[in-house]
DNA sequence: TATTTTTTTTAGATTTGTCTAAACTTATAG
DNA sequence: CTATAAGTTTAGACAAATCTAAAAAAAATA
């Protein structure tokens, strides 16, 4: 068994290599944790020694198998969490994130399987992010970022890459949430801003909101 | 704010004064706490620093009402949880404590609030315990242990004062389980064990087990 | 290749909660 | 009213997770 810390560790280094694949540099890992690179090294000797992650000094580190599991286990408690909280306790997506946070390190496989019985069983998060089986297996998801979309080109919205309050506020104020059916209608090559119609209204997003958008064509 | 442990050690507090009265013994608390008397110590003179206890060397501790409503707080947060585990997750009686355990330390008005909500403000557990509202308030129930009970006289099983699983599971088996109605037919002087009728069975329940049945007449 | 910059690691300290062993208070019992 | 027992506190140490400052390695640049 992993202690908070370590799990948040793990999680941490987790969501890193999904995004750049290879080793996950120190101070990456200290940014993600808001913590010092410093700490960051000491913890890493701890998980290596746990056989969590592989260590070589200076060479960064990655996910052993063992350690893969872990984190997508606090992934799928995370992600389940989040959906009991927006599906039940009707808190709006940009809510949920902190609480989730805490929750997902409540430890009970048990908990865990009832729980995602009791929400039958979803296949993604409120974010539109998939939520990973017990073994730890995600449902491969076939998505875009709305900013690859050409004029002319449909979808609809299947998740964001991004999770700050800020900006899910503001595509729940332009009516960009999970399920909707959007058309480009322009692009500004100058900024790379798009224009989209979405449920008959027309909306303009930002290139910088646009690559966080996952699109389903 | 308390830390995870400064909050364990104020419900153990909490839940020592409810028995007692008076101030709580530092033995007490490192039995209730499974620590060591001078660990405890240690903890009683941080609790007396942020004013959550009153304390005096050699005297015990009594809960500072700051302190007893942070205490209830967790207690109230505990209760609603096991409902939630009880009656959306369908966990028995004698499975909920420890996962609630950890539930409790998730620190969020607004989670509980909703989770209140959504379970339809539940006045008690699934032991029959009162859940405290908000401002800390426990509505008074009038009820008497089992054992102060005459031949012929009936009550409703309201709750119990025992949370083990062995002793949840062992009223569960005799189907002296929350709600139910009983009659005394039978009391032997010898050992103080009762012979009750519940729903038209006969059942033969020990002093030591009607002492943690709670009855209201 | 030599030098500078960036990144990572070590060394030593700090905080939180714990422990053991010894010292000290208070209660109990002759 | 002393002697012993019971209960509590102090002193000193330790483990977990963190930090700052300094040293070391790797990468970037001239």
């Amino acid at each position: 068994m992993q202690s908070y810390t370590e799990e948040n560790y793990l999680k941490t280094i987790y969501h890193i290599s999904a995004v750049t694949d290879g080793s996950v540099q120190t101070n990456a890992i200290a940014d993600g944790m808001q913590t010092k690179a410093a700490s960051v090294t000491d913890m890493i000797k701890k998980l290596a020694d746990k056989a969590l992650v592989d260590y070589k000094k200076y060479q960064g580190v990655k996910l052993t198998e063992t350690g893969r599991l872990a984190a997508v286990n606090i992934v799928r408690k995370h992600r389940l969490w989040e959906v009991f909280l927006v599906d039940k306790l009707n808190f709006k997506w940009d809510e949920v994130h902190d609480i989730a946070e805490q929750l997902e390190h409540v430890n009970s496989a048990e908990l865990i399987e009832r729980l995602d019985a009791f929400l039958a069983f979803p296949k993604n998060d409120p974010h539109g992010d998939p939520i990973p089986d017990k073994e730890g297996n995600f449902a491969a998801a076939a998505c875009v970022k709305l900013n690859k979309l050409k004029i002319g080109e449909q979808g609809l919205v299947l998740g964001v890459s991004e999770h700050s309050p800020a900006f899910l506020r503001h595509l729940e104020k332009l009516g960009l949430t999970l399920g909707k059916q959007i058309t480009i209608t322009e692009i500004t090559d100058f900024d790379g801003s798009m224009e989209l119609s979405v449920e008959s209204k027309t909306i303009n997003v930002s290139r910088e909101v646009s690559k966080h958008i996952l699109i389903k064509i």
